[in-house]
RNA sequence: GGCCCCAUCGUCUAGGCAGGUCUAGGACACCGGGUUUUCAACCCGGCAACAGGGGUUCGAAUCCCCUUGGGGCUACCA
């Protein structure tokens, strides 16, 4: 039997978990559960610069949303913690130690102008920079004289450049560098802290970790990481396995400037754009709104996701946190992102986690990229409203009302189930909200769409069918669905007509668009006293234009 | 520029490693029809691909090479 699967996942807390993280973390807690092995959350926070405080809560609740769970981590702990690096500086300041000690290891003094100097200069020449080793090695005296002085002191690892790095991926195959292709790279940096490349290879090293599933943006890392992983001694590297990449439906790699660059497009084409009013919703200034929409800043996400949603413009989801917001299902999106580059081979399309775990094999990852087609994943979504456990959903529904703030969220469980039941067949949660709301908000603020009044109102009869309508209305004393659904459609019957016209003006009056619930749900639901009033209001603000 | 990776319908892909059973299968999208109280959903039908060129072979989507195209990396970011 071999030993123990371990997996991780681990990100660098910049920001909200996105698509292609998502589809990482998953792919390496599949294998771990696939293995019955160990999945391991590691935060890789050796970015002073670029670490945000709340991102690593951001993703932790992201990961947790879409029901991946982790055996050793942040908040659940474990026998390898601390599992945020920037918690381990003492660890690999050991292991920098050691390779500086057996000259494996060397000071650097450059800085960072002089680099980027030498890197110019170097891409005019030729091609590729690479940093010229020194015949000797400064030493630690001279390391401590030059930190005096206020150069920066970084530490390089010398890579072995005697034969060519062999890399044997589970997905690739075997990739071979040759010699002076992978050169001396940085693994202290001047404020002491390990660089990426240093920090996982220690820690995939004392995490035990078998099984590096990560980006193919890694593949160039990974020569020289297993040279780092020989020269300090760590036995036989674990398995690699690079995945494509994910190109987004919009052309490109799947970006977060998406969502910025669909905003300030969409900016552009309004005329009269109230900007004060506006930067005020994204709680920024004028100026930061005006330096945005030149391009030439970029607010963070909840101001553009403000702003967005303030003017009803719809943003591409790139973070997870985004579909959870449009309504998508953690089971859409677990099921969705594990086909992004691997299939069970049998055909399966729609599966449930456990299926997902019980058929994944990382040997069946996709080498070639994967196209993030959203409306695949919306069909998909549909299908898991569909087979998702009613009380389940009913949970997810209930999650989604309140992060988006809806009116609903004000609804009991009972209303909430019934309009889950009865509006069988929706794509998302935020179309079963849409479709509802009008049960929920006063009448003086539904909004008329101008497109449904003009199909359906204000067509010849329109109107006095409605009058029709509430007069029936008035005369049945019990509102149930029953004797609802015989008065509308004898109405139906008497007028000669299909019950579409008499549902549609009706359905427009009580909630200003044609899409809706079904009717007879919407009236019994809405209450007489209610749906009177409303068909009352409609006519007395659209009856004389059609009369 | 240099290095590395990839290449089947519009999209995700099955098939490729063990060449023939592939006149290339499925799903999403799209188009046509049906059903229908709205939007959906649902049912039936249809369109649609082995990037190009060389090899190897009795035989290539499958193996090899080149071209083209796409992607990644080229940081004291991860």
């Amino acid at each position: 039997m071999a030993e123990k699967v371990v997996t991780r996942f681990a990100p660098s807390p910049t920001g909200y978990l996105h698509v292609g993280g998502a589809r990482t973390a998953l792919f390496n807690w599949l294998w771990a559960r696939h293995n019955g092995g160990t999945f391991i959350l590691r935060i890789e926070d050796t970015d002073q610069k670029r670490n945000t405080p709340t991102a690593m809560q951001q993703v932790i609740n992201d990961l947790r949303w879409l029901g991946i769970d982790w055996d050793e981590g942040p908040q659940v702990g474990g026998p390898n913690g601390p599992y945020l690096q920037s918690q381990r500086r003492d660890i690999y300041d050991r292991y920098v130690e050691r390779l500086l000690d057996e000259g494996k290891a060397y000071y650097c003094f450059e800085t960072t102008e002089e680099l980027d100097e030498l890197r110019q200069q170097a891409r005019q020449d030729s091609g590729g920079f690479a940093y010229q080793r020194p015949a000797e090695f400064p030493t630690r005296a001279q390391a401590e004289q030059a930190r005096a002085e206020g150069r920066p002191v970084t530490v390089r690892f010398a890579v072995p450049q005697d034969q060519p790095l062999v890399v044997r991926d589970i997905v690739r195959g075997v990739i071979s560098f040759q010699p002076g292709e992978i050169t001396d790279f940085i693994i202290q940096k001047s404020d002491g802290f390990p660089t990426y490349n240093f920090a996982c290879v220690v820690d995939d090293y004392l995490m035990r970790v078998t099984h590096v599933i990560r980006g193919q943006e890694h593949l160039m890392n990974t020569p020289g990481q297993q040279a780092l992983w020989t020269a300090l001694g760590f036995g036989p590297p674990p398995q690699y396995a690079h995945m494509s990449v994910t190109v987004s439906d919009s052309g490109g790699k799947l970006s977060k400037r998406e969502r910025p660059n669909t905003l300030r497009e969409a900016l552009k084409t309004m005329a009269d754009l109230d900007r004060e009013a506006l930067a005020k919703v994204g709680g920024i200034t004028v100026e930061q709104l005006e330096s945005f929409l030149a391009g030439e800043s970029t607010p963070d996400m909840p101001a553009i996701g403000a702003m967005a949603a303030h003017l009803g413009v719809h943003l591409p989801e790139i973070n997870i946190v985004d579909f959870f917001k449009s309504g998508y299902l953690p089971e859409t999106m677990v099921n969705f992102l594990a086909l992004l580059g691997w299939n069970p081979g049998d055909g399966r399309e729609i599966m449930q986690l456990e299926e997902l775990t019980a058929a994944f094999d990382i040997a069946r990852v996709s080498k070639s990229n994967s196209l993030f087609d959203r409306n695949k994943l919306a069909a998909f979504n549909t299908e898991h409203m569909r087979r998702v456990d009613k009380d389940r959903l009913l949970g997810h529904f209930k999650a989604h009302l309140r992060q988006v703030a809806s009116p609903l969220a004000a609804a009991d469980d009972a209303t909430l189930a019934r309009i889950i039941r009865i509006a069988e067949g929706a794509q998302s949660l935020e179309h079963l909200d849409r479709k509802s709301r009008f049960l929920f908000i006063d009448a003086d603020a539904i909004e008329f769409d101008p497109a449904a009044v003009k199909k359906v109102l204000q067509k010849p009869g329109a109107m006095e069918m409605l009058a029709l309508i509430r007069q029936r209305l008035a005369a049945t004393d019990e509102f149930t669905e029953q004797n609802l659904e015989g008065m509308l459609r004898g109405l139906a019957e008497d007028k000669q007509v299909g019950l579409g016209k008499v549902a549609q003006p009706l359905r427009v009056a009580l909630c200003g668009t044609t899409v809706s619930l079904p009717i007879f749900d919407s009236v019994q639901m809405l209450g007489k006293q209610n749906t009177l009033a409303r068909i009352d209001a409609t006519v007395e603000r659209f009856g004389e234009h059609t009369s």
